[in-house]
RNA sequence: GGGCCCGUGGUCUAGCUGGUUAUGACGUCGCCUUGACAUGGCGGAGGUCAUGCGUUCGAAUCGCGUCGGGCCCA
C-alpha cells in the first residue's frame, strides 16, 4: 500500500491492464433479462491506420459503453469492419505494379481481403492501447461470406418484395474507375472551363448556342428556350440541323431555360448534366449516347469516335472555330460532379444497373420516430430525402464487394435469383442447380457487384441478429456516427430496415464533429497537421487522449486536436494521482458518524453524482467530465482535504475515523464515476481500494446526504482566513494570535483550527460589532415578471433609498418604493440589503460571510 | 444559388427553453517551498458575448438583416 509511486506513471499502468484485462466482461449476453443497449457502431473502412478522428469517434462510443453497462444495461458494443471497396482495389493494384485485369478475379479478390486483413490487425491494436470496451464476440467482417451472404439475402428478399429492379437509366459513371456510382458517391468542385458559342442553322435563321460541352455535340438530341423569351418565338416548334454531324433536333420551350445564361438557347445532349436527364425525360427524347464506359467517344461520333473527351473537346472546338461554327468563347466557372474517391469528372451514362427504390416519405417517417443528438442534424437527412431524383443505383462494375447473386439464361434471357438457402455465393464461382423456365441450364454470371453501402446499411440488422435470430433485438439502442455520411449510411440503414423489418433501425442517433488538427483545418497528411493516437499514447497515456476527447467539445461539434489539452488532461491525471497517494494511507473504509465538513463534502459528492448522471443521460460528456475534475481538484483536493489533514494527521478518534471514511467514499465515487472516460487510472486506484475491476462496478447512486450549510461555513471561513492570511502576506501556515467563529449554526472548530494552524472558537450569539447596510441590492428575478415595465423604474428608486431605510420596511415585511409620485408596495425578497461591518477602533480584523462571522486577534 | 451550424477575455471553450457579478482550460501578472502534488496553492488583470435593427420591463440567450468562418448539397 505505501509503494505509491511520487509521478503518475501512466504508461506502465496502462499497459498493464491492457494486458490483464479479461475483455469477456464485456460480452453481450443474449439471454441475458437486463435492458438491452446495442450500439450500432460504424464499422470503420480498415486501410491506412486508426486515426485521431475514429479515436475520437471511438471514445463517444465507448463512454456511452462503459455508463450504460454501468447503469445494469445489457450492452454490446460491437466493431465491424466495412471492407469492400475501390480504395483497397486501388492500394493492391499500386502494391502489386498490376491492373485487376491482369490477374483472375479471385486473385485479385484474395490479394484485397490479404490487404485488409493486415489493415485490420492494426486497427485492433491501436482500439486496445485506447482501452475500448468493445465486445468482440460481436465482430464482424463485411468481406467474409458470413456477412456478405447476409447482404446478399437483403438483396433477394428485397428483390422479391419489389425494392430492387434491374433497368436501364442514366447513371453517375466515373470513366476512370469504370464503373457506376451512386449520387452519394458524387462531390463537386469549380472548374474554370471554356464557354463555346456555336451557330446552328435553322429554317427560321441562325441559331446561337453556348455551351460549355462542345464534345457532347453528337449527343445533342434538341435545343431548348424559355417560352417567355420574345427573341426566339419563332423557332419554337421547329427543327434546328446539328453541325459537323448533320442532323434535325426539335426546338423545344421550357420554363427552366435561364434566359440571361449564354445566348438563352440550351442543347440538350444525353447526357451533359442531371438537367439534360430531367429534360430527356419529361420530353421524352431520344437517347443518342456518344461517350463510352472508358470515357471514349463512339461510333456515333463519326470521326471523333476513340478519341477520350478531352481530346474530342480540343479537337472538335478547333474544328468547329476553323469552320466558323463557335465565333465566340469564354471563361467560365463551373461546378463539376466528381468521383469522390478518384476525382475524375463523372459522366452520365445510360446503363443497365440494378437499383433500389428509394421512397423519401418512408424515410423520412421511420427518421420522425429516432432521436437525433443534436437535433438539427435531423435537418440533413431530410433535405438530402428531398433532394434525391433518381433512385439508388447499386450495382458496381468492380471485384472487390459483394456479388451480386443473378444469373441470366444464356438462351432466353431470363433473370435468375439465388434462393436465399443458396447463399453466401459468387455467380461466377458456381452455376445454379435449377433449370431455366424456358429448360435451357446454361446460365452467364452476373459479372458487377455492390455498392459496398449495400453492406454496411445493414450493419444494424446484423449485430441485432439479422436474418437468422428468431429474437432479433431491432430496434437498436443507438447509431453513433459522423455528419460527413448522413446522407449515406445513415439514410441507406433507415431505408433498408425500413424495407427489410418496417422499423427504425435505432432509438437514438448520435452525430459526432470531425477531429480537426492544430490549425482548425482538417487533419490530413498534406496539411502536416496530422497526429497518429500512438503519438499521444507515448507522450501522455490513452487516458489522457480519451478525457481531451470527453472536455475538448460538446458532441457534433468539431473538435481542435490540441497538445495543451492533453497535457491539461494528463496535469488532472498527476493531481488525481497525487491525492490518491496521500490518501492510500490514511483512509479507511469504516462505519463512522460523519462531522460537519464530512456531510458538506457527502452532500457536494450526492450533487457530483445527480449532475453526471443526468449529463450522461444527455450524452453531455463534457459537462460531465468537468463536472467530475471540478470536484476532485477545487471541492475535494484544495478545500476538503486541507481541512481535515488534521483530523487524518492525528490520533485515532470519531472524527479521524469520519474523515477517513469520507475520503475513502469520494475516492471511490471518483473512480467509477471517470470508468467510463478514463479506464486506466480509475482501474488502477478502484483495484487499489477494492481488490476489484472498477469495470464490473455499478454507477454511483446518491447516499441522500445534503450539504450541510455548517460544513459549507467552515469552507468558506477557512477560504477566507486563507484570503486573509495572503493579503498581509503571512505563509498560510503561519498560526493566528486567535479566532472565534460566530454562527447560529453552531460550527465545529477542530478542523478549521487545523486549517489555520491557529486556536478558534466558536460560539453561537454575537459578536457585539456594528453592522451597517451599505446598499440595496434589487433581485430582477422577483420584481421583472411582477412589475414588468415598471421594473426598471423600480430599481432605480431602490437604488435611490436609504439602504437603512430599506433594511428596516424589509424587516417588516414590505417594502414602499416611491415612483413617479405613486407608491408601490414591493415585496421583502425583492431587494437584499449589502451590510458592512464597522470593525474601526476594535484590535480585530473581522471576516464577514453569509452565515457567519470571524474575528481573527491582530 | 439553397440548407444546416458557428462567431463569447491573448488562444480554445461552456452557457443559448431570456432575469442583470458570463463557465472552464491554457496563457499572463503578483504572492506563498504549509508534512499528496511547484505538473502545486492563494489572489489578480483581462470580455461593448462578430455587427446593426427589432421583440421585451430585461437579450450572449428570441426574430430579421449584414459581415466572417465551417459543413452538406444544387
Amino acid at each position: 500500500m505505501s509503494e505509491v509511486s511520487k509521478e503518475y506513471n501512466f504508461s506502465y499502468i496502462e499497459e498493464k491492464w491492457v494486458k490483464s484485462w479479461d475483455s469477456s466482461i464485456y460480452h453481450f449476453d443474449w439471454e441475458s433479462k437486463k435492458p438491452q443497449y446495442i450500439i450500432d457502431t460504424p464499422p470503420p473502412y480498415p486501410t491506412g491506420n486508426f486515426h485521431i478522428g475514429n479515436a475520437l469517434n471511438w471514445c463517444y462510443i465507448d463512454y456511452v459503453a462503459r455508463y450504460k453497462r454501468m447503469q445494469g444495461f445489457n450492452v454490446m458494443f460491437p466493431q465491424g469492419w466495412d471492407c469492400h471497396g475501390l480504395p483497397t482495389e486501388v492500394k493492391v493494384e499500386e502494391l502489386n505494379h498490376i491492373t485487376k485485369n491482369q490477374v483472375p478475379r479471385e486473385e485479385f479478390r484474395r490479394l484485397c481481403e490479404k490487404l485488409t486483413d493486415e489493415a485490420i490487425v492494426r486497427f485492433h491494436k491501436s482500439m486496445g492501447r485506447l482501452g475500448l470496451s468493445i465486445d468482440w464476440s460481436n465482430e464482424y467482417v463485411t468481406m467474409k461470406p458470413e456477412y456478405y451472404g447476409k447482404t446478399q439475402t437483403s438483396f433477394v428478399r428485397m428483390y422479391e418484395n419489389g425494392q430492387i429492379y434491374r433497368d436501364d437509366h442514366p447513371v453517375n459513371w466515373c470513366p476512370r474507375c469504370g464503373t457506376a456510382i451512386a449520387f452519394a458517391e458524387v462531390e463537386y468542385d469549380t472548374r474554370t472551363t471554356t464557354l463555346n458559342y456555336m451557330r446552328f442553322v435553322s429554317e427560321e435563321g441562325e441559331m446561337q448556342i453556348a455551351t460549355s460541352r462542345p464534345e457532347l455535340l453528337p449527343a445533342c438530341v434538341a435545343v431548348a428556350v424559355n417560352p417567355n423569351d420574345e427573341r426566339y418565338q419563332k423557332f419554337i416548334g421547329k427543327t434546328v440541323r446539328v453541325p459537323i454531324f448533320n442532323y434535325e433536333v426539335p426546338v423545344l420551350s421550357d420554363s427552366v431555360v435561364d434566359t440571361s445564361f449564354g445566348t438563352g438557347i440550351v442543347m440538350i445532349c444525353t447526357f451533359g448534366d442531371r438537367q439534360d436527364v430531367r429534360w430527356w425525360m419529361e420530353h421524352h427524347l431520344p437517347l443518342r449516347q456518344a461517350i463510352d464506359r472508358e470515357g471514349k467517344l463512339n461510333a456515333i461520333a463519326g470521326p471523333y469516335q476513340g478519341l477520350s473527351v478531352t481530346e474530342t473537346k480540343n479537337k472538335i472546338t478547333e474544328d468547329m472555330k476553323n469552320e466558323g461554327i463557335i465565333f465566340k468563347q469564354e471563361p467560365l466557372e463551373q461546378n463539376v460532379g466528381l468521383c469522390w474517391r478518384c476525382k475524375t469528372p463523372i459522366e452520365i451514362l445510360s446503363e443497365r444497373q440494378w437499383f433500389v427504390k428509394i421512397n423519401a416519405e418512408e424515410i423520412k417517417k421511420a427518421a420522425d420516430e429516432i432521436n437525433w443528438v443534436p437535433p438539427h442534424m435531423q435537418v440533413r437527412l431530410k433535405n438530402w430525402a428531398d433532394s434525391v431524383e433518381w433512385d439508388w443505383c447499386i450495382s458496381r462494375q468492380r471485384i472487390f464487394a459483394t456479388p451480386i447473386p443473378v444469373w441470366y439464361c444464356r438462351a432466353c434471357g431470363e433473370v435468375l435469383v439465388a434462393k436465399e438457402e443458396w447463399l453466401p455465393l459468387d455467380p461466377n464461382q458456381k452455376q445454379p442447380s435449377v433449370k431455366c423456365k424456358c429448360g435451357s441450364s446454361d446460365f452467364i454470371p452476373e459479372k458487377d457487384v455492390l455498392d459496398t453501402w449495400m453492406d454496411s446499411s445493414i450493419s444494424a440488422l446484423a449485430v441485432a441478429g439479422w436474418p437468422n435470430r428468431k429474437d432479433l433485438r431491432m430496434p437498436t439502442q443507438l447509431r453513433p456516427q459522423g455528419h460527413d455520411i448522413i446522407r449515406t449510411w445513415a439514410f441507406y440503414t433507415i431505408l433498408r430496415t425500413q424495407s427489410l423489418e418496417g422499423m427504425r433501425p435505432w432509438d437514438t442517433i448520435l452525430i459526432n464533429g470531425m477531429a480537426l488538427g492544430e490549425d482548425g483545418h482538417k487533419m490530413s497528411k498534406s496539411l502536416n497537421n496530422f497526429i497518429r493516437p500512438e503519438e499521444v499514447f507515448e507522450v501522455n497515456g490513452a487516458d489522457a487522449l480519451r478525457q481531451w476527447g470527453a472536455m475538448g467539445g460538446s458532441p457534433g461539434n468539431d473538435i481542435m486536436f490540441q497538445w495543451k489539452e492533453i497535457t491539461a488532461a494528463s496535469r488532472f491525471q498527476q493531481k488525481l494521482w497525487s491525492i490518491f497517494r496521500f490518501a492510500l494511507p490514511l483512509i479507511a473504509d469504516v462505519d463512522a458518524s460523519p462531522c460537519q465538513v464530512d456531510r458538506w463534502l457527502l452532500g457536494e459528492l450526492d450533487q457530483l453524482i445527480d449532475k453526471t448522471t443526468q449529463a450522461m443521460d444527455a450524452f453531455q460528456f463534457d459537462e460531465t467530465m468537468k463536472a467530475i475534475r471540478g470536484f476532485a481538484w477545487e471541492t475535494l483536493a484544495d478545500n476538503y482535504i486541507e481541512l481535515v489533514k488534521a483530523r487524518l494527521y492525528g490520533p485515532d478518534s470519531p472524527e479521524k475515523r469520519a474523515a477517513q471514511s469520507t475520503l475513502f467514499k469520494a475516492l471511490e465515487t471518483i473512480a467509477r464515476l471517470m470508468a467510463p472516460f478514463t479506464p486506466f487510472i480509475s482501474e488502477e486506484i478502484f483495484h487499489t481500494l477494492r481488490g476489484k475491476s472498477v469495470h464490473v462496478q455499478s454507477w454511483p447512486k446518491t447516499s441522500g446526504i445534503a450539504v450541510d450549510p455548517a460544513g459549507l461555513a467552515i469552507k468558506e471561513i477557512a477560504a477566507s482566513l486563507r484570503r486573509y492570511k495572503a493579503e498581509l502576506g503571512m505563509a498560510l501556515n503561519s498560526p493566528l494570535p486567535g479566532i472565534v467563529v460566530y454562527s447560529e449554526l453552531g460550527l465545529e472548530t477542530f478542523d478549521l483550527s487545523g486549517v489555520a494552524n491557529s486556536n478558534v472558537d466558536s460560539r453561537t450569539t454575537g459578536p457585539e460589532i456594528e453592522m451597517k447596510p451599505v446598499a440595496v441590492k434589487p433581485q430582477m428575478k422577483i420584481l421583472g415578471p411582477r412589475f414588468k415595465d415598471k421594473s426598471g423604474k423600480i430599481i432605480k428608486a431602490l437604488g435611490g433609498m436609504d439602504p437603512a431605510d430599506v433594511a428596516s420596511q424589509k424587516a417588516k415585511g414590505s417594502i414602499a418604493v416611491l415612483v413617479d409620485g405613486e407608491t408601490i408596495e414591493v415585496p421583502p425578497e425583492a431587494a437584499e440589503i449589502v451590510m458592512e461591518t464597522l470593525s474601526a477602533g476594535l484590535a480585530v480584523d473581522v471576516l464577514r460571510l453569509e452565515k457567519a462571522t470571524v474575528l481573527v486577534r491582530r
